[in-house]
DNA sequence: TGTACATCAGTGAACGCGCGTTCACTGATGTAC
DNA sequence: TGTACATCAGTGAACGCGCGTTCACTGATGTAC
């Protein structure tokens, strides 16, 4: 039952795409290969027809997260608006729909490289968003140590909420630390 | 070949230890049963003797590690001395000496409520030990945010500069990144 | 203090299970003529 | 355009392996007298 070049296209694309949900969910060991296949509605033993391991799967759907995430933030017009999407309880309670710095960054840095490479790529795309959305007054250098400042206590604070049992007073609280120094309070 | 009460009060406490250090190195899922026994020096038939289940292990080595950390960092005496230590290449190098949340936060969040309640507990107790160290001014509620927002952002950074390769730019950025606005440049 | 026996921490084999990956097979698609 | 055959995406069984947990057994410790 072969199937025509487009389609197997798509195919893989899709695994890619419901990987990256998926991993971002239950992380990069807690899905297996065919949890995946059968999310994209196929079956485990043509996934090394498109992939050629589990491993460069991660690194793939890694990238398509990151991707799709900067394509949703890309709308945001002031760095207020980003965080309100970011740290929105939402956020918080779907993972597979949310940044993957706060659900696969631990996992990916006992990963391979091509994971640790792609999650690299994916961050300084993330910083660049945060950066171009901050005030123009200071330095280059400055700007952009400010904006990685930004990304890493956002991400922490998603990361940390998200940790502690839902009903405990420090998962909001933690969202609410999410915001830079004199913001407001993240609702 | 039973052995005394005391000794096996002192083989579990071995354990606990041993596993907080392994399960911040490679995660909960990363260490079997029986690689935490034998890092404890006994075989993996036992380990029933002591806990429950491995997911018990895993709320009772979180809640040592975070008791070591806060005990090693108790001695800073100032913000900036606290992340000093938190932030130095060493700790980023060596997860298994350094702070649970990085490392554990993630898994921590889809592990059992008895794991993200112990995680909650010691968090509860680094944000603490942040907010003990602010200057005075300003009310209790305002210190205490900026405590917890400090904590995400040192947390996120850790967790995001391990995430990237060892030597892409990104990883040395990230530490710096943690420290609050206005302070050292983390070196 | 000494003896008899119950207790229980530790051992190592075994359990069922799910994992990543491989494989022989199928049959529609793609290609050569 | 039509025919013959090679290609290869998808299927589902099978592979070896490591996992968390259980179990019968051992023998020194702890306890009752």
């Amino acid at each position: 039952m072969r199937i025509s070049r487009e389609e197997a296209q798509r195919n893989r694309e899709r695994i890619r795409k419901v990987s990256g949900e998926l991993f971002r969910e239950r992380g990069f060991d807690g899905v297996a290969v065919s949890d995946l296949m059968k999310a994209a509605g196929l079956t485990h033993g043509g996934f090394y027809n498109h992939f050629p391991s589990k491993s460069a799967l991660a690194a793939a759907a890694l990238e398509d997260a990151f991707r799709r995430m900067a394509a949703e933030r890309a709308g945001a017009r002031s760095l207020d608006e980003l965080l309100r999407g970011y740290l929105a309880r939402e956020a918080r309670e779907a993972p597979a729909r949310a940044c993957p710095a706060p659900s696969l960054a631990a996992e990916t840095a006992r990963g391979a490289p091509e994971v640790r490479q792609a999650f690299a790529e994916g961050l300084e795309e993330l910083i660049g968003t945060v950066e171009r959305l901050l005030p123009e007054n200071g330095d280059g250098e400055e700007r952009r140590r400010r904006a990685a400042g930004i990304v890493a206590r956002m991400a922490g604070a998603m990361m940390l909420s998200r940790a502690v049992p839902d009903e405990h007073p420090l998962a909001d609280e933690l969202l609410a630390a999410g915001w830079p120094e004199g913001r407001g309070d993240g609702g």
